[in-house]
DNA sequence: CATTTGACGCCAA
DNA sequence: TTTGGCGCCAAAT
């Protein structure tokens, strides 16, 4: 069964999940390891909607290197990145 | 079921 | 280089 709950989003959680500690993937590119190379817009829909702290959505950012947004706080993600050594732009 | 909104991406001026 | 506009997709209303 792979379709009880949206796939895509199953997929989304499933790529940052296994987002290493320490590199950060755009939303393209979770986009496009979700199946849909062009849902970047979708992808950011899905993480909004998770309030799930398994999912290091803080590891995902814009590919013009700009962090987007956070449900949980600008600064908190900001914080983290910078823990893991990624500085903004 | 249809319309609007939005954590985006890329191109043109 | 910066600003504006268009396209794509899923979730929310």
């Amino acid at each position: 069964m792979k379709n009880s709950v949206s796939e895509f989003k199953e997929k989304v959680f499933a790529v940052v999940k296994k987002i290493p500690r320490g590199s950060v993937l755009t939303y393209k590119e979770v986009a496009r390891r979700a199946g849909k190379p062009r849902a970047s817009r979708a992808v950011g829909a899905v993480l909004r909607t998770n309030f799930n702290s398994e999912i290091p959505c803080h590891r995902v950012i814009r590919s013009d290197g700009t962090l987007g947004g956070y449900n949980r706080g600008a600064s908190e993600k900001i914080r983290r990145l910078k823990s893991e050594g990624y500085k903004i732009v």
